[in-house]
DNA sequence: GACAATGTTACAGT
DNA sequence: CACTGTAACATTGT
């Protein structure tokens, strides 16, 4: 489930309270994010790298449950649920981050607009939902974030980034932005899985304009919204607003 | 049974 | 090489 929005909110929530901890003896420094991948760091210069995947749910003094894969015990205490419905998602301990730092393309919120342009030149002919999914292109979009960005910005999530006008490229741009920065302010997005630290679910899902609205009205125009598949997953748009 | 599901990656094909 | 689409991973829910 998560994307940029709902690790960023983990992140957050997990800094304010266990930094300080220690974790088999080892200090938490710090928590940090890179793409979709919560980092906590240690005093001794190693981290503890996780994704949670689909439905990963990272979750402070919760109750262990069937879906409970590890549970990180610390020294005082206090503990650290890791729940994963679909055993996607993973953790590792690693010397040092480098190299999965390096897998990423620019962090989202972070990405200048004449970054994001010449990166866009780059890839002329590929469709702009999937690539803005790309991780090694952009860090921290999904599928959810993806389709309200493109609404947003009233692009179609097929059009081919050859065909986009430099209005449009600005547009994306900002909502890629603001759609992600709103998200982090309710804790992102629920659908079935996610909760933040606290065990909440995520309040963008009231927000949320047009992903998984098949068949209900847009918006702004009361068009049908409508799904397609591309890259084995689901696009929703409205076919008037975004051309 | 069919289909879909917040992510990533390997692989086959164009 | 660039890019696209599909399957696979493992599981639940409708």
């Amino acid at each position: 489930m998560p994307e940029l929005p709902e690790v960023e909110t983990i992140r957050r929530q997990l800094s304010k309270k266990i930094i300080g901890k220690k974790l088999n003896d080892k200090k938490i420094a710090g928590l940090r994010r890179r793409a979709k991948i919560l980092i906590i760091d240690f005093a001794d210069g190693s981290s503890l790298v996780i994704h949670l995947k689909l439905t990963g749910q990272l979750i402070l003094n919760g109750e262990p449950s069937r879906y409970t894969r590890k549970v990180f015990n610390f020294n005082d205490g206090s503990q650290l649920i890791f729940n994963d419905a679909r055993k996607l998602g993973w953790w590792r301990k690693v010397k040092e981050t480098r190299k999965i730092e390096e897998k990423f393309g620019p962090e989202a919120l972070e990405m200048r607009f004449e970054t994001f342009k010449e990166l866009l030149q780059k890839r002329p002919n590929s469709k702009i939902k999937p690539l803005l999914m790309d991780q090694k292109f952009i860090a921290g979009i999904g599928n959810i974030y993806s389709d309200e960005i493109l609404f947003a910005a009233k692009v179609h999530p097929l059009r081919q980034v050859k065909t986009l006008k430099d209005k449009e490229i600005q547009l994306i741009h900002q909502n890629i932005k603001k759609i992600l920065r709103k998200a982090i302010q309710y804790r992102g997005t629920t659908m079935q899985d996610y909760r933040d630290a606290c065990g909440r679910e995520g309040d963008y899902t009231n927000h949320l304009q047009i992903y998984q609205k098949e068949g209900k009205k847009c918006s702004r125009c009361g068009t049908i919204i409508k799904r397609v598949k591309l890259a084995g997953r689901s696009a929703h748009f409205c076919p008037n607003c975004q051309k």
